[in-house]
DNA sequence: CCGAATCCTTTTGGATACTG
DNA sequence: CAGTATCCAAAAGGATTCGG
């Protein structure tokens, strides 16, 4: 979570620090749907390394977008899902997916 | 412009492709405004540098998302403003604000 | 004023090997 | 399965200089 001095004036600015990233963004769509596992989230994510993907969960944990549960079985399972204050940016993300659909539609 | 066979399947990916990283939101969320000169730009995003400034710039104009236009004055003047494809984007940007906005009311 | 070009540092990220 | 640790290559970014 974002300590109140480092937080940026232009509400924009303080929404990119937390989300303004490719992978984190991907991400928190795939969250959107679903809890998804980490395994699961790597197939997903084309191209994505398994560092660069621990690297982003981190940190959108230490945000609180996301939430870790580690299930105590063998093999070990760990889901990853949205917070409640990960849920709250549905509608960003609803955005650029009508925006997304629209422009490869060629409607804009 | 991003021909075809570049556009991933999801349309989030697609957007992500275009204005999935800092600077470029932070330009957009200034051309959401108003048209903006080279260095008023440069003085408003603090901590841009120049180079990353003009790479961010043209990338974007590139995509079709943004015009540059040269006034042939001494000194000159070089305005860069929302394309009309780039005005579509706004309700992603509205939703970026409102989002930072009650992140920082603490209202979420 | 608005860059392009160059050089150089810093950061990011991929590959691999290893572990509970 | 879900990581961590290490090393190294690649890319991004800063500083500076120069030009129309």
């Amino acid at each position: 979570m974002l300590t109140k001095d480092e937080l940026p004036e232009c509400p924009v600015a303080t929404t990119v620090q937390l989300i303004g990233s490719k992978w984190k963004l991907l991400i928190m769509r795939n969250l959107m749907m679903r809890p998804w596992r980490f395994n699961e989230l790597k197939k997903s994510l084309e191209g994505i390394s398994q560092k660069v993907l621990t690297d982003s969960l981190r940190s959108i944990e230490e945000d609180g977008l996301i939430t870790r549960t580690v299930y105590p079985e063998v093999p070990p399972r760990v889901e990853y899902a949205l917070s409640d204050l990960g849920e709250t940016m549905r509608p960003i993300l609803d955005a650029m997916q009508e925006w997304g659909t629209n422009y490869k539609n060629g409607t804009i």
